[in-house]
DNA sequence: ACTACGATTAAA
DNA sequence: TTAATCGTAGTC
């Protein structure tokens, strides 16, 4: 029942993708791929808050006015990569590359509902068993784009990595075809993007619990 | 080489 | 409201 997304599915402009990417499911499969035992170590979150970063005329963007590094060359590449970035030190942010190649507009993935896997998720946050979890904890797991890589163990050394393989990817449930309401809302954390930190470039489900800062 | 700071989070 | 924490990017 769930399908994995295509590169085409990837090859729109990051505000579209943005839109097209809730509802969807990041899956992530740790340790091997190739082995048999693989449904043991999947972890799969429906995704239900995103940000677009829309590139050159986006002050908000690490590719502002074509800047070109060694960190935001992933963005300038193919769509459907992931480009994950280390943040104040401690964090790391999950993006989806979008647009054509040397565009340099991506998706930030800001918080999933945890589908499966919240066992390991668990751990992986918070070194306890779900089990031993309090009612906050719980809800925090996924909420945030710095949770919910640590809730994956998704770190620096998976940036550049293709998103139409087998480790890390985004499906959609043919079987169940949801329709989401959308609500359109100002980026979060991007105060001195001057008149680029209005601009209505965040993405969420409404009414969804798992939703990040209102 | 030196420095300022960030697409965040958790705790006070 | 604030500290934590370090790679990145801009400057010298």
């Amino acid at each position: 029942m769930y399908e994995k997304l295509s590169r085409k599915f990837y090859k729109k402009n990051a505000i579209d993708l943005a839109k097209d990417l809730l509802g969807k499911y990041l899956v992530f499969r740790e340790g091997n791929p190739d082995k048999s035992n693989c449904k043991n170590n999947l972890l799969i979150g429906k995704i239900v808050e995103t940000e677009a970063y829309m590139g050159f005329y986006d002050k908000g963007a690490h590719t502002y006015n074509g800047r070109r590094t060694e960190r935001t060359e992933v963005m300038y590449g193919e769509a459907g990569y992931a480009y994950i970035y280390l943040i104040y030190g401690m964090y790391n942010c999950l993006n989806v590359v979008a647009a054509e190649k040397e565009v340099g507009q991506a998706v930030l993935i800001r918080a999933l509902e945890p589908i499966k896997g919240q066992d390991k998720m668990s751990i992986s946050r918070y070194n306890k068993p779900l089990s031993d979890l309090n009612k906050k904890q719980i809800k925090n797991l996924t909420n945030g784009p710095g949770k919910l890589c640590k809730a994956y163990n998704i770190t620096r050394d998976l940036n550049g990595e293709d998103l139409t393989k087998n480790r890390l990817y985004i499906c959609k449930n043919i079987a169940h075809k949801e329709k989401v309401s959308i609500i359109e809302a100002k980026r979060i954390g991007i105060d001195y993007a001057e008149e680029a930190k209005d601009f209505l470039w965040r993405f969420y489900i409404k009414d969804n619990k798992h939703v990040s800062v209102y």
